[in-house]
This record gives C-alpha cells, structure tokens and sequence, in this order.
DNA sequence: CCAAAAGTGTTGGCTCTACACCCATGA
DNA sequence: TCATGGGTGTAGAGCCAACACTTTTGG
C-alpha cells in the first residue's frame, strides 16, 4: 500500500472520511471498576490493546452499528449503552480518516463476555486505575468515559447498569467509592439513597461469611433523573 | 437520479455513510434566546428551514468543519462552539446515509451574522420559543441544545458566550430566567453569582432611561466548571 | 414629581456532615 | 468468643429561599 492509496482514491480525489464506533466497556467486579480491552491483530496499532469498535455500515444506525461490534467482540447484549463523543481528528487513525463515535457501555456482569476472534488476539479485563498504553486516542475515550459515569453517578440512577439484580447497600457504596475515588459515610450514603426512593427492599438476604445484608434492587432499571449526591 | 445511486455506487455496492457537521446557533437579543436558521434552496429539505451545516472534507476536523460551514452560512468566527450530539439513524436525510455531528454554537452579538448565499436562499433569527417547522432531524437538534445551555447554565459560565464583553446584573438575570423559563430572586441570584467570584466590576455605567446600572464582565471568558444554581 | 429599574439584609427552615456504638453471623 | 461486616440516630453548621423598601435617574 502507498501512502496516496491510504487518503485518496484512484482518481487522486481525497476520501471523505469514514464513520466507526468504538465502546469503552465498563464493569464493577472486585470492588474496582473495570474496563474490556482486546489486543488488535492488524494493522498499525497491532499489539496495541483498544476498545471494541469498527465501521459502520450503510443503512446501520449508530447504536446498531455499536451492538454489532461488541457481539463480534464477545461482549453480550445486556450491555447499556449510551453515546459518548465523537472524536474526528483525522489523524487519530494513521491509515485513513475515520471519524469515531465513542459509547459508554456498562455491563452488570462480567461473565457476559466471551473470547473474542476475527481482528482479535486477546481480550481481558483491566481496572480502569491501571490501563496499558491504548492505540488510537483510546486512552482519551477512556478518560471521558469514566468522567461521564462518574458525574451521572450524582443526578441519575445510572449505576444500575453496574450491578446485578439485586445487590446490598454496601455493594453500592463500593461502587460510588470507588468511581468517585472518595470515601463516603455509610449512614449518610444510605439515608440519602433511600430519600430518593429508588431502591426497593427485597425480601432476601445475602448470606456471607458475617451478618447477612438486605438485598435491594433499582425501582427501575431504565433512565432516571435525580438529585443523588 | 435514482433510487440506486442514492444508496450504492455504480458497481452496487452499498456506500458507506458520509459525515456532516450541524450547528444550533444561538444567540440573546430582545430578552429572548434565538436560534438562527436558514432556508435551503435546494435538495429533499428545500423550502424549509435548518441549521447551518453541511459535509464534513477529507482530512479536516470536525470543528474546522463547523466553522467553515459557518462562515458559509454567514456566521461569523467569533462563534463558541461545543460538540452537543451525533445524529445516526439512516434514513435522517432521505437522499443518503449522512451522520451528522451536531455542535451547540453560542454568540454573543446577534451583529456577527451576515446574509447568506449558495445553497441558502434566507437566513433569519427565529424565537426557540416559536420554532418553524424544520427540515431533516433538526427539531430534535434544537431541543437537547437548548437542554445542553439550560443544564450548563447550572454549573459553569457558559453563559459568557452569549453575553457582550460587560452587561449589567439584570441582563444576566434575564437571560438566566428567560433559558430556565422561571422567575429568578434579584437578591438571591446575585448574592450566588458574585459568591462564586466568577464576575468583576467595571468602572463603567449603563446609563439608560433611569438610574444607571454598574457594568460587569467575566473574569474569565474560558469554559469554567462552578457549581451556579 | 412620577414612573421605572437598580440596589441592598435578615431570618427561619432545611439539608448536610460529622461522628460511635450495638448486632448478627460464621468460624 | 472473636472477628468481621451490617445496621442505626443526633446535633451543629452552613446553605437556601422567601421576603420589601430605598435610591437614582429621565421624562
């Protein structure tokens, strides 16, 4: 390949750029947050890790083209989605112009995800503290994905995307510690949770190595808006 | 043209979706937030009204893009713009696939527009209050640009880029009210305001029809995050 | 002198934060 | 019985909202 054929087709015309989407997968396991990476095969940033993602195709909308991409990852569809940015530097893919739309993806179970194949060599989890050097402007993605959840985690009931059906007020609190990289004290942490009236009691219990804990689950699992924090 | 070459080349190959930038102008002038809109001459949308816009160019960004399409239009390059949304669903723009990358654009001088040409045929400010019926999936863009503002006038000073360098505390009140559609307490507002050290006092009066009121300005006139309301 | 907009403080209620002890269980 | 995590209440400080009158100017 010769660099004219890389931003030009054969009549010399410059290409328009090209359309992709790329998702940052979020999960909360061992009390960390986590994020899905895989390890490309091809191309210039091969050995690189990067988040799911590739072209849209024609007639796909943006969200379909997401979901298609994660499948062919191994990621399964239970995962929340919600666009993120669009990054458009046209130099942000050496090989090409691609303008890329990010997705925030939450996933509230780990074990949704299976290996991946085709333009993967690996795929695994990395705690969002720790990231490896990512290809592209995936590192940015990253930064603003976790920028995201971490203001919505205050004014809406996003972090049902994270956790199972039903979970414990201190699952809850490790998952706002930990994305909020701040301590939070428990008896305010579950006055103000339960002042929203977006949990429901359940009957159950978690069993453990200690004293069982009341299991709760979100009222509703779709979007909501609310002064949390 | 047929319906073929709309959505595939001449080998049949389906294309690939373009790009397009959008931008929501807005502005404050009369007490009211309006929004500039200009009337396409030709294509499936002729007749109506949209934001300007148009297709993103091989190896330009995607606000490089927003800006040359604003100039075009007549807008001019003192415009603040912000990526707001990306528009995704095949079938926005009835001749092709087109993802349009919306940008929320705010001015501070209604001044800064000029009569457009090419494939405008009229460019007017319209009441967001009143909106005309629009083309393409533009009413859609004006609603969340105009909830991006109202959330954002909460917490940062975005509010600068609609105001002219210095405005008297009643400009700002009234812009304030008129985006969050609610009546706002005199002395309340600017006891919060000037709390946040956000403004500085300038010698200067407004002098008008009664008594003369103490100009402002931003002390800083860059995004700025600060808890407002 | 009148009309109209600019400017200015206080109080009560509410919310937020800080803080420590007992409970239930498994090992 | 001990170690561990689960569950609960209160008081003081700070913040927010509600509220009305005086000042300055132009006409």
């Amino acid at each position: 390949m010769t660099h004219f054929n890389l931003e030009a087709d054969h009549t010399g015309r410059p290409l328009r750029p090209k359309v992709a989407v790329d998702t940052v997968v979020l999960a909360f396991t061992e009390g960390r947050l986590q994020t899905y990476l895989l390890k490309i095969g091809r191309g210039p940033a091969r050995g690189k890790w990067a988040f799911p993602g590739g072209l849209v195709r024609a007639g796909e909308t943006l969200d379909d083209a997401a979901r298609r991409e994660l499948r062919a990852a191994g990621v399964g569809p239970g995962i929340h989605l919600e666009q993120l940015f669009t990054f458009g530097d046209p130099r942000r893919d050496p090989r090409a112009h691609v303008v890329s739309v990010a997705y925030l993806g939450l996933l509230a179970d780990q074990g949704e995800v299976s290996p991946p194949a085709g333009k993967y060599v690996d795929g695994r989890w990395f705690s969002v503290a720790a990231l490896p050097t990512l290809g592209y402007d995936h590192s940015l993605m990253a930064r603003r994905a976790v920028g995201r959840l971490r203001a919505k985690l205050g004014y809406t009931n996003i972090a049902c995307n994270l956790l199972p059906g039903t979970f414990t007020f201190s699952e809850l609190e490790t998952l706002y510690a930990a994305v909020l990289r701040r301590r939070l004290d428990r008896r305010n942490f579950r006055r103000r949770i339960l002042a929203m009236n977006i949990l429901r009691r359940t009957a159950a219990m978690r069993r453990g190595a200690h004293r069982p804990a009341c299991l709760y689950r979100f009222a509703q699992r779709t979007a909501q808006i609310a002064e949390i924090l």
